[in-house]
DNA sequence: GCTTTAAAAAGTAACAT
DNA sequence: ATGTTACTTTACAAAGC
């Protein structure tokens, strides 16, 4: 039917950056709009944005972690929106922070059921662990791409642990042909 | 001298010590969930080998004991679910859960996914059903599975719909409650498990 | 190792209706 | 009996316990 490349959908991009400051985060907690701060539970202070969807979490280091972008471009475009925000605090923000792409999580489908009992018994010997008691999906590590694929008995899968998003694409072409040449693509 | 040779003494008894009550712990939960002496001394085996692989380090002494015995189960083809064995532990089954699959990785135990035909006679026995019903669900879970409604469904809900159409089947009628409380599965994943596999296999 | 954030997959569970 | 919400798994950064 259609090349599985091409189900290929981000669903999740995780980055980091800095603003090569230090910050006071309970002050900011006071004047950030919707801020949420609970040092007792964790160090980092969180900020949502809504267009592009995404959550923030501000440490005191003056480093940021930006997940929930649906892209990498929704991953700047997001931070560029807590930087104007921590500016507006009077905040001094370094001109271009480095933004570091950390994970990208996407999904895709492979247009056919899988079994996954055969999989798992059939790719034995390799980087799979699947264990239905625990979890539906057949957890599948790769080394070429460096990424952790979700199989699941419908044919979907998830992968995630890549950089690029070339390494989804990389990784679906890998584990089709995997599957193919051991004849356990449906059966 | 004299204080290293204490405290070699000092280190091999505390070794044996954890030795003996991971074995003793072993043999307790054997005990409680049944399960033959045989597969005790399987557990004890792949615990020695975790032990020796260097593999407690940061884990406790119960919690890998625990999933040796999980282990051992499964390779002697009476497997417990991960609640059964938590009954019986103070660990928790999600601990144990993610234990077993560390030691199942790090000795390469080659572990095959449960088949859900191997709670079968345990279940049914528990439901005194008949060994009529028994050979029904397992034909109900071959045909199901070899149609590929197993992919991804747990082994004690698949095998406990089965048992519980298989039960209907032969007019042994038991109730969703009756097998999900033996099988410890909720009635609603029953009832899901039971629909696909009536239809799959045509209602009789 | 944990804590928090986000998101998908599919199964199971708890609790409400 | 059905519906809603929530938790299971994967990866990753951040600071601190």
């Amino acid at each position: 039917m259609v090349d599985p490349k091409e189900t290929i959908n981000i669903e999740n991009v995780v980055a980091s950056t800095g603003i090569g400051q230090e910050l006071d985060l309970q002050s900011v907690a006071m004047d950030l709009e919707g801020a949420d701060y609970d040092p007792e539970q964790f160090p980092g202070l969180v900020y949502r944005t809504q267009e592009p969807k995404s959550a923030a979490l501000i440490f005191r280091s003056g480093k940021i972690v930006c997940t929930g972008a649906k892209s990498t471009d929704d991953v700047h475009e997001s931070l560029r929106i807590v930087f104007d925000k921590l500016r507006d605090l009077n905040i001094q923000v370094d001109e271009d922070p480095e933004i570091v792409v950390q994970n990208i999580v996407t999904s895709a489908d492979l247009g056919r059921n899988l079994n996954l009992n055969a999989i798992a018994i059939g790719l034995g010997l390799e980087n799979i662990e699947y264990e239905p008691e625990q979890f539906p999906g057949l957890v599948y590590r790769l080394d070429d791409p460096d990424v952790v694929a979700l199989l699941f008995g419908s044919g979907k899968l998830v992968i995630t642990g890549g950089k690029q998003p070339e390494d989804a694409e990389e990784a679906v072409d890998r584990i089709v042909s995997r599957l193919e040449e051991l004849g356990l693509l449906d059966g | 001298r004299l204080r290293k040779w204490q405290e070699r003494i000092r280190t091999k008894d505390a070794g044996e010590r954890n030795l003996q009550f991971a074995l003793s712990e072993i043999d307790r939960m054997a005990s409680a969930l049944g399960v033959p002496r045989s597969v005790r001394e399987v557990a004890s085996v792949i615990y020695r080998r975790a032990l020796n692989e260097d593999l407690i380090r940061g884990r406790s002494i119960e919690g890998v004991a625990t999933s040796c015995l999980y282990a051992a189960c499964r390779q002697e083809g009476i497997p417990r679910s991960l609640e059964e064995v938590s009954d019986v532990s103070r660990v928790d089954q999600k601990e144990i859960g993610r234990t077993y699959r560390y030691v199942a990785q790090e000795l390469s135990l080659k572990m095959e996914p449960v088949d859900p035909k191997q709670y079968v006679p345990r279940f049914a026995s528990d439901l005194n059903l008949s060994e009529e019903v028994q050979s029904k669900a397992n034909e109900i879970i071959d045909e199901t599975a070899e149609k590929g409604l197993l992919s991804g469904k747990s082994p004690t809900g698949y095998a406990a719909a089965a048992i519980y159409a298989a039960s209907l089947l032969c007019n042994e009628k038991k109730t969703q409650r009756e097998v999900a409380d033996v099988a410890q599965v909720t009635e609603v994943t029953i009832r899901n498990r039971y629909q696909e596999q009536i239809e799959a296999i045509g209602v009789r």
